[in-house]
RNA sequence: GGGCGCAUGGCGCAGUUGGUUAGCGCACUUCCUUGACAUGGAAGGGGUCAUAGGUUCGAGUCCUAUUGCGCCCACCA
C-alpha cells in the first residue's frame, strides 16, 4: 500500500468521482412505490450570478440532507435549476451591447431576446457547474429554468386564474421606480438604506385674497420641509393636521407654489404629522405614497414632473426639462435661495430605497401597472403556519413570516422589461375596452371582432414563475406522475433574506394553486459575513471565493469547515484560515485510513459485526470503539434529524479524532495480526466512512473504494444501524479510566522532564477491586502508551520512597523517580489540588444538607451529587496522607 | 417608530428541557522529526459566561432593566 500518498489530495479525486457519480446515474431519483420519497428543490441561483459563500453554504446543508436520506433508503431527490432574473439578466446583456454603442431598443424586441437566450447558453450554466465541484448530488436530469416551457405555461396558468378569480388587477399606483433599469419594482425589491440627506425649509406664500398685488413685506408665508425639494414642481397642495392649531386659519385659503407661482389648495387630514418639520406637508401626488393617497381623498390632479429616467419633464416647467433630479434639486435650491424663500437646511437622517439590482435611488412614481390581490392568498398562508403544517427551524422565523403576511400588501408584478414571461394579455386596438386574457394570442377581438390585437409589452417579475417553482418543477399544471409522487416536498432552505421574496410567496401559491403546501420544514441558515461582519458582496471586494477554497483545500474541506462553524440560524463570519480545519481533518481521515489499509488483511474481515461481536471474547479497547461509534452514529442522527447540522459536524470530529484515532488506532498498533482488531478496525472505519459520507462525500468515497466493500459507491450504501445493544457503558467509563491513568502518569512525566523514550516503573494504587481488575486486565494498554516496563497494582501499600503522586478517580498512581525530587515542587501541587476539593466538597455537602433541595432536585441528580461527594471525600484523603508522606 | 438577534478565555464560536469541575477550533507555553498523519503527536497555561437586579435548593441557561454591536420591517414629508 505504498502508493497511498501521505497527504490527501482533493485535486486527485474530487473530479474523478464526482464524474463516476454521474455516469452511474446515482444522483437520479424515479418513482419508487415502494419507497418513501424525500424531496429537496434548490433555490434557483440566478442565471448572472456566480457561486459565492453564502451558496456553498446553502448547498452544502442541502447536499448533507439530501445523502443522508438518501443513505437512510428514501427515494431522495434534489431537484436543481436557475431562475431568468429578468432584472439582472437584461442589465448584463445591455451591459454587453453598450460596449458595441448598441442599444436593446436598436435591436428590436425579438432579436434581443435571441442575444439574451444567446448568452444564458453561453454563461447561464456557471452556477450549475460550480454546484458540481462542490459535490452537490442533485438530480441534474431534472434541471429546470424558469422560462423553459413548462414552467412558463404555468406561469401564464396561474396568471389566467388569478385574472380569472378576480386577483389580479391593472391600475395607476405608486410604484417604486428604478430610473436606471427603467421598470417598477415591488416593495420588497426596494430596500431601504439609511441616508445622510438634507431637510430643507421653504416658504410657500399664502395668497391673499383681497389683493392681487403683492407686497413682499406684509406677505405671509408657511413653511414647508421637505427633502425632495426637486418634486415641489409637482406639488398640488399643501396639507396639515386637522388638530394643528397654528394652520387652523388657513382652511378654505390658497397657497403660492414658488417659482410657478401655481395656486395650491390648503387641506387638512389626520396622515399628516404635526410634530414633523413645520407641521405643514407639501403634496406632490405622483411622486410620494402618502402624497398619493392625500391626492385620492381631497380630489387633487397628480401632476408628473418626470421623465422614466428620473429627468424633470416638460410639466416641471421649461427652465427644468431636461435636468436630472439631483441636478434640479441644485438648481431649483439656488433659485430659491436668490428669491429669498429657502430658510434653513438641516442635516436629516433617513431611509430611502435603493433598486435591489442596481442601487440606484428609487423613484416613487405614479404608473398604470399590474398587480396582485394578496390578502386572499396569505390568509390560506397563514393558517397552515399557524397549524404548524409548515414549520421554520429555527421557530423565531415564524413570527416574522406571520407578521409580513398579516400585514401584506398588493404585489406589483409588471416590469418594463423584454426579458422574463410577456404578459399574456391582448388589447384591440380597435376599440378601447377589448381585452383577453388568454395564453396564446386571440384571433380576433370579442367586442368588436378586429384582427388588430396587441400584446401587452411588458413582462412579469421573475419571482411571479419563482413562487411556483416546487411545483411547476415537477410538471404542475401537468398531473403528472412525478408531482403525485415528490408533492409537497419535504424541506426547504434557504437564508433569511429571501423569506418575503419567495418562501411566503411559495406557500401561498402552493396552497393555492397545487392545493397543498409545497413543503414541511423550512430551515433558514444564518447570511454569510465576512472576518468583520459585513455581509459579502461583490461590490465591497470582501467576498472569498468557494472556487479558489476548493482549489486551495479542497470541497471537502469547504464543506465540512462552513458547516462547523453555522449555529442554526446564526450568521457565519468567514475568513480563510477557518477552512484549515476541514482540511485538516480531511487530512485526518486520509492518513488513518491509509495506516488501516496498509494493516489490514483483506480476506479476514468480511463478517458481519453483530454477529461477529461477542462481548466475552473482545478486548476492551474493541467493546469501547465500537460502543462510541454507535453512541456518536445515534447522536448524529439526532442532530440531522433535528436540523443542528453543526452539531452533527462536531459529534464526528470528536470522535473520528479523538477517539478513533487518537486511542484507538493508537491502542490497535500493538494487535494488528490479531482477528478481533482487524475485523473492528475494517468495521468502524468503514461504518465511520458511511456516517462521514453526507459531510465529506470526496474523501470517503476514495477511501471506500479502496477498502473491502460491496455495492458500487458509498454515495448508495445504507446509513449505518444503530446497534443498541453493542452501545457498552461499562467499557466505556471502563476506558475512561485506562485513559484517565494514562494521561495522569503522562503528566508526571511532562512535568518531571522524564524523557520520552525512556521505560520507567509506576505503582497503581486502588482500594476499589472493580478498578484493579480493570487496570490489571488493560495493564498492556497502560504500559505501552505511557512507556511503562514495571506496572505494579497495589491495594494499600504505602507510597513508595522518592516518587511523584498523580491522582485520577479513585486510583493513586506513583513514579518512582532517580535522582533528586523536589519535594516542594510536589507538596504545592497536591496542596493546590487539595484546597479545589476541599471547596468543591464544602460546596456540595451545603447542597446535599438543603432541604428543599432534596425535596426538589431530581432522584438522579441528588444520587449523582451524592456519589461525587463520596469519591471527593475519598480523594481528600488520600491526598493528605500522600501530603504527610511527603514531609 | 416596531420587531428580532448577539455579547462566553487573545481571536472566532458551541453550550439541548436550569443540575457535579463551562467546551471546541485557531493562537500561546514546554516537549517529541518512534514507519498513518508536522495538514501531526504528548502535556500544559488562560474564562468574575456584558452590567445590575430578580425567580430558584441550584442560573452561562429563565424573567426584568441597562449598555454596546448587528439585522429586519414601517407612508422618518
Amino acid at each position: 500500500m505504498n502508493d497511498i500518498p501521505k497527504a490527501y489530495n482533493p485535486k486527485l479525486t474530487e473530479d474523478k468521482w464526482y464524474k463516476y457519480w454521474e455516469d452511474k446515474g446515482l444522483f437520479e431519483a424515479s418513482i419508487d412505490a415502494k419507497k418513501r420519497p424525500y424531496t429537496i428543490v434548490i433555490p434557483p441561483p440566478n442565471i448572472t450570478g456566480i457561486l459565492h459563500m453564502g451558496h456553498a453554504l446553502n448547498n452544502a446543508i442541502q447536499d448533507i440532507l439530501i445523502r443522508y436520506k438518501r443513505m437512510q433508503g428514501y427515494e431522495a431527490l434534489w431537484l436543481p435549476g436557475t431562475d431568468h432574473a429578468g432584472i439582472a439578466t437584461q442589465n448584463v446583456v445591455e451591459k454587453e451591447l453598450a460596449k458595441e454603442n448598441k442599444k436593446r431598443q436598436d435591436l428590436g424586441r425579438e432579436e434581443f431576446l435571441k442575444r439574451v437566450w444567446k448568452w444564458r447558453e453561453e454563461y447561464g450554466n456557471t452556477i450549475i457547474k460550480q454546484l458540481k465541484k462542490l459535490g452537490c448530488s442533485c438530480d441534474w436530469s431534472r434541471t429546470r429554468f424558469t422560462m423553459d416551457e413548462g414552467l412558463s405555461d404555468a406561469v401564464l396558468e396561474v396568471f389566467i386564474r388569478l385574472y380569472e378569480k378576480g386577483l389580479v388587477y391593472k391600475g395607476d399606483y405608486i410604484i417604486n421606480w428604478c430610473p436606471r433599469c427603467q421598470t417598477a419594482l415591488s416593495d420588497e425589491e426596494a430596500q431601504h438604506r439609511d441616508v445622510e440627506g438634507m431637510l430643507y425649509y421653504i416658504k410657500y406664500p399664502v395668497k391673499n385674497p383681497k389683493s392681487e398685488i403683492r407686497n413682499p413685506k406684509k406677505e405671509e408665508y408657511v413653511i414647508v420641509a421637505t427633502t425632495r425639494p426637486e418634486t415641489m414642481l409637482g406639488d398640488v397642495a399643501v396639507a396639515f393636521s386637522p388638530k394643528d392649531k397654528r394652520y387652523k386659519h388657513l382652511k378654505g385659503k390658497k397657497l403660492i407654489l414658488p417659482i410657478l407661482n401655481r395656486e395650491l389648495d390648503a387641506v387638512f387630514d389626520r396622515l399628516v404629522d404635526p410634530k414633523f418639520g413645520t407641521g405643514a406637508l407639501k403634496v406632490t401626488p405622483a411622486h410620494d405614497p402618502i402624497d398619493f393617497q392625500l391626492g385620492l381623498t381631497h380630489g387633487l390632479t397628480p401632476v408628473n414632473v418626470m421623465n422614466p429616467d428620473a429627468t424633470m419633464n416638460k410639466e416641471a416647467s421649461v427652465d427644468y426639462e431636461g435636468m436630472d433630479r439631483f441636478e434640479c434639486r441644485d438648481a431649483l435650491l439656488e433659485d430659491l435661495k436668490e428669491r429669498g424663500l429657502l430658510v434653513k437646511t438641516e442635516p436629516h437622517r433617513h431611509a430611502v430605497a435603493h433598486c435591489y439590482r442596481c442601487h440606484t435611488m428609487v423613484e416613487p412614481r405614479l404608473s398604470k401597472q399590474w398587480f396582485v390581490r394578496m390578502k386572499p392568498l396569505a390568509k390560506k398562508g397563514i393558517e397552515a403556519v399557524k397549524k404548524k403544517r409548515v414549520k421554520f427551524y429555527p421557530a423565531r422565523w415564524t413570527k416574522v413570516y406571520l407578521n409580513w403576511m398579516e400585514n401584506i400588501k398588493d404585489w406589483c408584478i409588471s416590469r418594463q422589461i423584454w426579458w422574463g414571461h410577456r404578459i399574456p394579455v391582448y388589447y384591440c386596438n380597435k376599440c378601447e375596452d377589448g381585452i383577453v386574457v388568454s395564453k396564446k394570442k386571440p384571433d380576433k377581438c370579442q367586442k368588436c371582432g378586429s384582427a388588430d390585437m396587441v400584446q401587452d409589452p411588458d413582462v412579469l417579475d421573475t419571482w411571479f414563475s419563482s413562487w411556483l417553482w416546487p411545483f411547476s418543477t415537477l410538471g404542475w399544471p401537468g398531473e403528472t406522475e412525478d408531482l403525485k409522487y415528490f408533492y409537497p416536498t419535504d424541506t426547504l432552505v434557504t437564508a433569511q433574506e429571501i423569506i418575503f421574496f419567495w418562501v411566503a410567496r411559495m406557500i401561498m401559491a402552493g396552497l393555492e394553486f397545487a392545493g397543498e403546501i409545497p413543503f414541511s420544514g423550512v430551515y433558514i441558515h444564518g447570511t454569510v459575513r465576512d472576518a468583520t461582519g459585513t455581509k459579502m458582496s461583490k461590490s465591497l471586494g470582501n467576498i472569498i471565493d468557494p472556487l479558489d477554497i476548493i482549489n486551495e483545500f479542497g470541497a471537502d474541506a469547504l464543506r465540512f469547515s462552513i458547516i462547523s462553524i453555522t449555529a442554526v440560524g446564526q450568521d457565519v463570519f468567514l475568513s480563510k484560515e477557518k477552512f484549515e480545519m476541514g482540511r485538516n481533518f480531511a487530512n485526518k481521515i486520509w492518513n488513518a485510513s491509509r495506516l488501516v489499509l496498509m494493516n489490514l488483511d483483506r480476506d479476514k474481515v468480511r463478517v458481519d459485526l453483530c454477529k461477529f461481536y461477542d462481548k466475552s471474547k473482545l478486548e476492551l479497547k474493541e467493546r469501547w470503539i465500537v460502543s462510541r461509534f454507535y453512541q456518536t452514529l445515534e447522536n448524529v442522527g439526532a442532530a440531522l434529524d433535528s436540523y443542528k447540522i453543526n452539531e452533527a459536524v462536531k459529534l464526528i470530529y470528536e470522535f473520528f479524532w479523538h477517539e478513533f484515532c487518537d486511542w484507538y488506532l493508537e491502542l490497535a498498533k500493538s494487535t494488528f495480526s490479531k482477528e478481533d482488531t482487524q475485523v473492528i478496525l475494517y468495521k468502524v472505519l468503514e461504518k465511520s466512512l458511511r456516517m462521514l459520507h453526507p459531510f465529506m462525500p470526496f474523501v470517503t468515497e476514495e477511501i471506500w473504494q479502496r477498502l473491502p466493500h460491496e455495492g458500487d459507491s458509498i454515495m448508495v450504501a445504507t446509513w449505518p444501524h444503530i446497534q443498541k445493544d453493542l452501545i457498552d457503558k461499562k467499557a466505556e467509563s471502563d476506558m475512561e479510566l485506562i485513559i484517565g491513568v494514562i494521561t495522569s502518569i503522562r503528566n508526571i512525566r511532562s512535568t518531571w522532564r522524564i524523557e520520552p523514550k525512556r521505560f520507567i516503573a509506576a505503582y497503581l494504587k486502588s482500594a476499589k477491586k472493580e478498578s484493579r481488575e480493570t487496570l490489571a486486565e488493560n495493564e498492556d494498554y497502560i504500559k505501552r502508551l505511557a512507556r511503562i516496563e514495571e506496572l505494579k497494582i497495589v491495594t494499600k501499600e504505602k507510597r513508595p520512597e522518592a516518587s511523584v503522586i498523580g491522582v485520577f478517580d479513585d486510583v493513586e498512581i506513583y513514579v518512582p523517580l532517580q535522582g533528586v525530587i523536589d519535594y516542594e515542587k510536589e507538596r504545592s501541587k497536591l496542596a493546590k489540588r487539595l484546597e479545589e476539593l476541599e471547596n468543591r466538597s464544602r460546596d456540595l455537602s451545603g447542597r446535599l444538607k438543603n432541604k428543599k433541595f432534596l425535596q426538589n432536585a431530581p432522584k438522579e441528580v441528588i444520587q449523582k451529587f451524592k456519589s461525587t461527594q463520596e469519591e471527593l471525600k475519598d480523594q481528600i484523603g488520600k491526598l493528605k496522607s500522600n501530603l504527610k508522606s511527603l514531609s
